[in-house]
Parts: C-alpha cells; sequence; structure tokens
DNA sequence: CTGTTAGCGCATTCAC
DNA sequence: GTGAATGCGCTAACAG
C-alpha cells in the first residue's frame, strides 16, 4: 500500500496521476489498469472494468511515466544524437529525418552539441548514463570519425561520417555516384569538353566526386580538365574567369559546389558568357539560398533520408539484428534546373 | 538481496555495472557508494574507504543510471523540445545555444519535430509522459503560437514565438530594435533620402521592424517611403528596379531581408548603380549564404543567444522562479560591412 | 478473472 | 562510521 506518506523526502509540489490512481477511481486494480492500458486485457478482465479502466484513465487525464518503465524494462525508446549539425545552416534536414522516423516506432532523440574528439567521448558517456538504446553520431560534413571507447557499449551508427578502420556501419551520401551524375547531366546534353572544378582534396566528399565524375568520363571514352579550386564563390570566380579567358574555352563546367558555381556564373556575366546559351553549369549540394536563385542544376544532400535510414538501421539493430560494418550510400538527388543547355 | 536471480524477465544481454557491482568491489555497501560518489561522504566515510569506491567505479566504468535517479527523485533533468527549425536552414542555431547552456547544468535536450498545431499537442503530450523538466516550443520564425492544455503542466517558454493572449514567457529578437537599427546605419552615414522594402504583413517581424524603422526615422524628423514588397530575391529585383528608375531615386534602401538585399543590388548593378557609391543597401537576417558574399550590412537574427535565454529562464523556472509573461527581447546583432557609405 | 508481490537502480533515512 | 529498509511508478508472474 502506498497510503503512507513519503518518508522524510520533499513533498512533490504538484503529483501526478499513476496507475494507481486510475485503479482506484476505476475500482480494480493496480495490474488490471496494466492490462488494459497496454492491451493484453482481453479475455483476462471483464469488458465492464476494462471500459472503467478507460474511462478513469480519460477522465484523470492518466499519462503512465515512461520514466518507470524504462527503469523496469531497461528500455528507453531513446536515441542518442552527438551532433554538430545543428550549428551550421545546413544538415539539420538530417535531425528532422531522424526524429520523423523514430517518433514513428515511439522513440525519441536525445540531443548533445558537441565539437571535437574529446568532447564526443564525453558527450557519449553522458548519453549512456541516461541508458539510451541507440547511438547516433552525427560530426557533420562527411568527416572522418574513429569511435572510441564509449561507442560500442550500445548500437551505434555514424551519420554522415566516415570510420577510417572501416569497422562501424556509416550512412553517407553517395558522393560518387552524385560526381557522376553531376557529370552526367552535362554528358547526357551532348557536351564533351568538360572542366571540373574540384573542393579542397582535404575533405573526403572531394576525393569521391572526382572518382564519380572520372567514372563518367570514362563511360564516353572522354576525358576532361581537373582544376583543384575551392569551396567558395571567390574561388569559382577566379578559377571560372581563368577557364573562361583561356584558349579552349570548354562548354560545360562541373563545381565543387554551389558557391563555386555562383563564382562561376558570375565570371561569366563580367565576361560576356550566356549561360546557358554558351557555357552549361553543374553545381553541387542544391544549396536552398543559391540554387534555385540561380536556376542552377545541381545535386542534393539528401539529408533527411540519411536521417532516416540512420534510425532505421539503429532500430533494427536495437531490435537484435546485426550491424554491418561499412557505408550505406543514401543516393544523391539530381535537382535539374535551367543552368544546362544542350548543344 | 539481490543475489537470486531475475525472476521470469527475460535476462539482460549484458547487464551494466549497477552501484552494487561498485560496493561489493570496493568491499563496501551501496550506501557508501552513493554517498562518495554524490560528495556527501566527507566526515561519514572513512579517505581509505572513499579512495577504495573511487578506484572500483572508474575500473568497473560505472556510470549511475540517471533512470533511475529520475525516477527516485522525479526530476529527469531533461528539457523537451518542440520544433520545427530543424527543417529550415537556419534557426539551427536556437537548437545549438539550448544544449550548449543546458548541458552546462547537466540537462539534456529532448527533441520533437512536429509542424501543426494538432501534432504539437500530441507531441508535447509524449514529451510530458517522458517527464520532462520543462518545455520549449519553437516552432520557427516568429509565428504566433496558442498554448493549448497539455502546455501548462509543466515550466514551458515559447522561443521565437508569441502568445497572442499574452500568458505565455516569449523569447523572441528585438525586431523593433533591429528595425531601428538597420534604418539608423543610413541615418548615421548621412542618408536622408530613404526608402524601405518591407516584407509581408502577414508575418509578426514586418509590423515591428517597420515600427522600429519609423521610430529612426522620425528621430531626425524625416520620413521616407515605404514599399510593401515580399520576401524573395525576385521582389527585391522587381522594387529596386522600380526605385531606381524612378523620379527621386532614394540614396539608401533598408531590406525586408538579405534576400530582397540581392535583389536590390542586382537591379543597382544592371542599372548601372554603383554600390555603395550611389546606393547603400542595408538587409536583414544575416543570411549565412548572401551576406558575406554580398559585402552586405544586415542586421542578424540572435538565434544562438535566444537558446541560451530560452533554456536560463526555464531552468530558473524549474527551480522555483516565477515565470512572468511576456517577451523577453534579445537584440539583434548590427553587422556592418561595405554595402553602407557615408554621404 | 483479480489482487498481491517483487524488483528495475538509485538515494535516503534510521537503526546498529 | 556502516548496512538494511524504503519507495519512486511500472509490469509480469503468481497465488487467490
Amino acid at each position: 500500500m502506498r497510503t503512507t506518506p513519503g518518508t522524510g523526502r520533499a513533498a512533490p509540489t504538484n503529483r501526478r496521476i499513476t496507475s494507481y490512481d486510475v485503479a482506484r477511481a476505476a475500482g480494480v486494480s493496480r495490474s488490471a489498469v496494466s492490462l488494459v492500458l497496454n492491451g493484453r486485457a482481453d479475455g483476462v478482465i471483464s469488458a465492464e472494468n476494462q471500459h472503467a479502466v478507460r474511462a478513469a484513465a480519460k477522465r484523470l487525464g492518466y499519462r503512465p511515466n515512461r520514466v518507470a518503465r524504462s527503469l523496469r524494462d531497461r528500455r528507453t525508446h531513446l536515441l542518442g544524437v552527438v551532433t554538430d549539425v545543428t550549428s551550421g545552416p545546413y544538415g539539420g534536414g538530417m535531425i528532422t529525418g531522424a526524429t520523423i522516423r523514430a517518433a514513428e516506432s515511439d522513440h525519441l532523440l536525445l540531443v548533445m552539441d558537441a565539437r571535437g574528439r574529446q568532447q564526443d567521448e564525453e558527450a557519449i558517456g553522458a548519453l549512456l548514463a541516461r541508458q539510451v538504446d541507440g547511438l547516433i553520431i552525427a560530426p557533420g560534413s562527411l568527416c572522418e570519425w574513429r569511435p572510441g571507447e564509449a561507442f560500442g557499449q550500445v548500437p551505434g551508427i555514424l551519420l554522415d561520417a566516415t570510420d577510417p578502420d572501416g569497422r562501424a556501419t556509416c550512412v553517407v551520401s553517395d558522393e560518387v555516384g552524385g560526381g557522376h551524375a553531376a557529370t552526367r547531366l552535362l554528358l547526357d546534353a551532348g557536351h564533351r569538353d568538360i572542366a571540373l572544378l574540384t573542393g579542397l582534396p582535404a575533405q573526403v566528399a572531394t576525393g569521391r566526386r572526382l572518382a564519380g565524375h572520372e567514372l563518367a568520363m570514362s563511360e564516353v571514352g572522354g576525358a576532361c580538365r581537373v582544376i583543384t579550386c575551392g569551396w567558395d564563390i571567390d574561388d569559382g570566380l577566379r578559377e571560372g574567369a581563368r577557364l573562361l579567358d583561356g584558349p579552349d574555352r570548354p562548354t560545360g563546367i562541373v563545381c565543387a559546389n554551389d558557391r563555386v558555381a555562383a563564382g562561376v556564373m558570375l565570371a561569366a556575366a563580367r565576361a560576356g558568357v550566356d549561360v546557358p546559351g554558351e557555357l552549361s553549369v553543374v553545381g553541387y549540394d542544391d544549396d536552398p539560398s543559391i540554387a534555385a536563385q540561380l536556376d542552377l542544376s545541381t545535386i542534393g544532400l539528401p539529408h533527411r533520408a540519411m536521417g532516416e535510414r540512420a534510425v532505421e538501421l539503429l532500430l533494427a539493430a536495437i531490435a537484435g539484428q546485426r550491424l554491418e560494418p561499412g557505408e550505406l550510400l543514401v543516393p544523391a538527388p539530381v535537382v535539374e534546373r535551367g543552368s544546362v543547355r544542350a548543344r
């Protein structure tokens, strides 16, 4: 019986409704309440009492205490997320996708913002202490992340990151496919004289996109100029100008990202070269505040789908399925706009 | 004693370390472990035993189970967040700020993505079932949000949203101050012939920025053209062109946001009007992929500070402090770049 | 068909 | 100084 008042502890300011309150109101036992509310009552509890329980629960506004249930089940239905993506302008879509997919299975996201490997370890520790059922690590922008001590205590996934040792399960955008698709956009429009402005080699994405690009070129038996450029509008402006003023101007340029593409388009405008009339341009990222504005054909980053896939994998692993090491590639959507013209 | 094996329940796949394990390893009682690890041991537990406990805890990798603690304390140290901001490109900073400030006080964010009033109520219910200590509602982009039934069960704050009934505590950007500052940027540079391109009146921000603008103009005893424009680059392009081709061209234009400003600058370029030489332009939002690129002077959105303030207020409320109804205005940072020139 | 019991892991009395 | 007992709210097993 819990009729005795709390012993010596500070009295709760405003006690919440518990299953005991519902049981008393419905004139049944707590087990009956649990049975009814969890759908295990049929053939066990009389229809009459079932109704009484439901009515009482509703009237009282009873909400089963998930903390108590978690303690008992040794399962919190909580997914821990360590991320840096909320800071940046993009990538929030991963959180959105993850949240939504998780909610569909009655799971919630416990989010920690962290930057730097040291803090990551602490963050994971904090999440583990909260008894999260699984872990998602999303440091942002396809970086490398080497799992440490704490990672591995529960099922865990790397999101938009790769494990250099190849032991972890990673969900990443298909950069090779994206690079291939970007180039294919130009190839399929009949272009053969193509230049590629790549990002910085330090970034994982750069090499992969380049590989996809080369694959596409090899499919048509062609070759093209590859220029290490950078990620910013200035870089695109500089290299774009050089390309357009040079001896043999390409008819199409594949850019490292949309900012670079914007720079190229600006250079073209200055040089009096019409896009897409005389020059076709392809970007990457589908940057929300650039690509649509510039009517730029580009390759999107499937952030939301990545978040969804990560949660799906994680939930399966929590359910006991084995987590395969390696990378799960999420296809990058091709966004066709008006900056490419057939020739 | 818990020496008897679990009764009939599915055995935990990999039992975690509990305080009992630590106690046994250190040769003391569980209470001793609790006392030591919570800093209540001095003068109660021998230094020798204290050391033994700490050593054992470290060696075993003991992490106190926060779920159990939450159940006992009736306090989860969890802050529920209902938001839509992760979807959009901006506003993620609010989550970042909130996460960081919360973490400083050993609190974590439980995030639910929701759009639409109906789902909000459900989301809050789910969060309440998780026994969150407080609630933050951040529907995004300064909209109106009327608290429903569930809101109010625990301390709650509206973030980047206002309560039309004025009952809730809201944390919002100081839009009046921002509008004032934007105009002041031009006024202080000596401009008197100023045009204002406002956003759509349906948005709360529009009216407030306008009020700030008018306040600034009244300070110098001036008046100016106010033109309802919109939020996009096209709108800026259209209205900018009209203004520049018109009879008396202004020397400065305050824009609804950075996208509109970009449109205006584009119109200026087309009309052969030099910015800032012949025309000064001010934007709003400090849009990360526009403002810096265009060297645009603008007013920032203090997203991160807002998230921080919301958590601070919430934690204070959870600690027992009264939550004052009304709006807490977070100052909007003035970002001076090169698009304004003195005349 | 119902009510009682036990225990999830923790912190806190209160006897020893 | 320490250890046994208690209860947070819940559910599953078991005895009535």
